[in-house]
Formats: structure tokens, C-alpha cells, sequence
DNA sequence: CAAATATGCAACCATATGGTTGCATATTTG
DNA sequence: CAAATATGCAACCATATGGTTGCATATTTG
């Protein structure tokens, strides 16, 4: 995943509003847009928003259906965030291990 | 850690130009704001608003030492996202597994 | 088929964001 | 101490963002 791509999924993630909305999916049972979009203090069209803005950082999927449109959670992109963090923690341990073999010598 | 600053720790990290200064301090030597704000495509004063980003959302310390100022990751805060998302991953994961079982009867 | 339901789309708006330039100040260095 | 270096702060600006309202359209349901 490119650098871009990773920044994208943060954004998306940095967000109230779409943190709860990827908090409920990955709880709750199959949610449609309607469904999904209550008591988020906001409108139905501005959730659709900020459902847009998880479908383009491929954090959520939609599955029209007749009438709905149903959204499902899609993890692949969640964990190659996660996997970037731990990347980074990583790099950082690996460099305070220098850091200490250096100050013992 | 509250929902809210999860939120602003991934908008921290959802921007290339601060992402890459992340991925810098992970793996250099300490830098000072100096030194981190070079190469950036921006200028010093506009690499410092970003570096006060992260420190807002405390993914960097700053440490200053005379006429300098040591940038220095902070990797408690990128746990806390990872653990965040580890925790999305894990809700999803036993739905899946819920659903299965359903279907299965 | 008419009414109800679920959604989409566009225009609009206030504020946040990511950047700039210009100048001031504190600390080192020769 | 004078010059160089590292930083801070404020004002400004264009664009992005997060939200709204109003209306259109497609699909179900009674």
C-alpha cells in the first residue's frame, strides 16, 4: 500500500463520526444506509458523506439491493494500517536497541 | 483512550506530510525541527504546524535543548491506535464466526 | 396503482486545514 | 560582541471538510 494510501485510511478514520460508524459495523448485524445513518446527530445525506469517505479509503463496501444499499465492513485495508504502525513501532524499537549498544560500548 | 482521541490520532497520521515525518523519526537518529523540516516540499514555518499536529495528538514529544528543539516519537499513542483497530478487527472477526454458526444450523 | 420507503444528487455555507510570507527573538560561534 | 543559526509567532489565503436543505427517483407494499 503506498504512502498515500495509508494517509487516506487514516483520514478516514480520523473522524468521530466515521469512527462510530465503523465501530457499529463491526459489531452489529449487516446495516443498511438508513439503518446506519440514525442517531449520529447528523443528517441522512451527511452520513451519507461520511460513508462515501470510508467507501473511497476502501474501509466499507456497498451492496445495493433493491431499494437498500447495504454496507459491510471490508478489514483488509484496517489491518494494512495496522500493519504500518506496528512497522513503525517496530523501527523504533529496533533503533532505541542501537541507541543502547552504542551507550553501553 | 476516549473515542475523540482516537479520532484525532488517526487524523494526525491521515496526511502525507506528517506521516512521512513519523516515518522519519521512527527511523533516524533524534532530530531537531530543523533537520525534520528539511526535504519536506514545504516551508520550515508550515513543517512546524505539522509537527504541532502530532504533538496534539501525542504521537511526538518535544525536548527543547538550547537554541534547539529534539522531535521524538512517542509510540504510546501508535499503540493505542493499533490496539484500536485490532480491537475492530477481533468484533468482526467473532461476527463472522457468529454468522457462520447461523447458517450452519 | 397509489402511498410509503430508501436512497441519490446538487447547491450552498461556515469553519478547519495546509500552506505562505514577514518579522522578532534566543542561543551559539568566530 | 557581531554574525550566524534555530526557532517562534502572527497575519493572511485558497481550498477542503463537515454539515445543511430541497428536490428527484427507484423500489416496495397495501
Amino acid at each position: 500500500m503506498s504512502q498515500a494510501a495509508v494517509a487516506q485510511l487514516f483520514k478516514a478514520l480520523g473522524d468521530p463520526v466515521r469512527l462510530q460508524i465503523v465501530q457499529r459495523l463491526s459489531q452489529g448485524a449487516a446495516l443498511c444506509m438508513g439503518e446506519l445513518s440514525k442517531d449520529l446527530g447528523i443528517s441522512r445525506q451527511g452520513a451519507r458523506k461520511q460513508i462515501q469517505a470510508l467507501v473511497s479509503a476502501k474501509v466499507v463496501q456497498l451492496h445495493p439491493a433493491g431499494r437498500e444499499v447495504k454496507v459491510q465492513l471490508d478489514t483488509a485495508a484496517l489491518q494494512q494500517g495496522r500493519d504500518f504502525i506496528a512497522a513503525l513501532e517496530a523501527q523504533w524499537d529496533q533503533r532505541l536497541q542501537a541507541l543502547k549498544q552504542f551507550t553501553e560500548q
